[in-house]
DNA sequence: AAGAACACCAACCGCTATGGA
DNA sequence: CTCCATAGCGGTTGGTGTTCT
């Protein structure tokens, strides 16, 4: 019996997103909040199943996402996260907000498993051999967790060193940069010209592309219901009207942040609760919830509360010293 | 210079989980 | 309980750019 598809495949345009597609998305979630995936290509008019519209917000539109130049301090958690929970992208794209879990599994097939294929460190050969256990052909999913659980212990001492090389490598020595009360922490990662790029720079990035690119870039074409002076009922066939955005000062506006247009991600609060209530991984792990905890001087507090959650008694009070450890990083 | 091989990554596919009717 | 819609997830594919021969 097959599963109906969720759309018509008849139509339906697949292939690499438009930089128009992209600005029709956005306002349209900019109106009604993403969910109701359903009713997407319907309102907007977007050539596009449901689901892709879904994959594409998610993916790489939606607010809060970092795209390329993986830190060697990602790297190092994503690296002992696959060792530690395996090919479970989502649920180490939980412990770095601001990626995505295609991100990460992109990183990791293309990137990091070829480079530690070649390490042949001490590291190296753990994470190998954590893997091996992980990826061992005859074991059940149950008994690698079984397996998991009596390595719970070996795989947080590993994050803790990864967090702690760190510490001392990639941050130049400076200690307190893994420290949400410092200033060099908060630069790293609240401020918003640091490298964690927004979605509106990732946006403003695409829109510069399409004026580079486009014969008439003088126009966008967005539906009505997204005009900051319309409203639209849902059963209308899509019309457009046009957003100039003609000017270099305007594009300028984009780029550097100053935005004079409403932002297109203002609703954003509201969703992510909505998201972080309804998914352990997620819960505070949310931009802003993380960022909370990092102001509250726990950034890692779901990773500890996680693997408190795993661990027996013993491995418990461990646990209990990681989570002192982490929190004085 | 040109074609082949490789690398990268956005997007797709197919499946499972979940929740509501 | 069943059915259906939707979200989430991980594996895979295919297009494009880069490097190699």
């Amino acid at each position: 019996m097959g599963r109906s598809p969720c759309c018509d495949k008849v139509g339906v345009k697949k292939g690499p997103w438009t930089p128009e597609e992209d600005i029709v998305l956005v306002s349209y979630i900019q109106q009604h909040g993403p969910g109701n995936w359903r009713m997407v290509p319907a309102h907007t008019g977007l050539m596009r199943c449901s689901k892709s519209c879904r994959l594409r917000w998610t993916n790489y539109l939606r607010p809060g996402i970092r795209r390329g130049n993986f830190t060697s301090h990602e790297d190092k958690i994503i690296v002992h996260l696959q060792a530690l929970l395996g090919n479970r992208w989502a649920a180490i794209a939980s412990y770095l907000p601001q990626r995505t879990d295609n991100d990460i599994k992109n990183y990791w097939n293309t990137h990091l498993k070829k480079r530690i294929k070649k390490l042949q460190s001490p590291v190296g050969n753990e994470i190998t051999r954590v893997n091996n256990v992980n990826s061992h052909s005859s074991a059940s999913k149950g008994q690698w967790e079984s397996k998991l659980q009596t390595d719970i212990h070996r795989a947080k001492q590993a994050l803790f060193e990864a967090l702690n090389c760190d510490s001392s490598s990639d941050l130049q020595g400076n200690e307190n940069a893994l420290n949400p009360a410092d200033p060099i922490f908060r630069q790293r990662n609240l401020n918003p010209s640091s490298p964690y790029a927004s979605s509106i720079e990732n946006f403003s990035k695409l829109l510069e592309g399409w004026k580079r690119s486009s014969d008439s870039p003088n126009d966008i074409k967005l539906p009505n219901s997204t005009s900051a002076t319309s409203s639209c009922s849902e059963s209308q066939s899509p019309q457009y009207s046009t957003l100039p955005i003609s000017s270099d000062t305007q594009m300028e506006g984009l780029n550097n942040g100053s935005l004079a247009w409403t932002s297109p991600f203002s609703f954003y609060r509201g969703y992510e609760d909505h998201k972080a209530s309804s998914d352990h991984f997620h819960l505070s792990c949310q931009p802003d919830n993380f960022h909370n905890s990092i102001d509250n001087g726990l950034p890692f507090s779901v990773l500890e509360e996680w693997l408190m959650e795993e661990t027996n008694q013993d491995q418990l009070s461990h646990a209990n010293q990681i989570v002192q450890e982490l929190g004085c990083i």
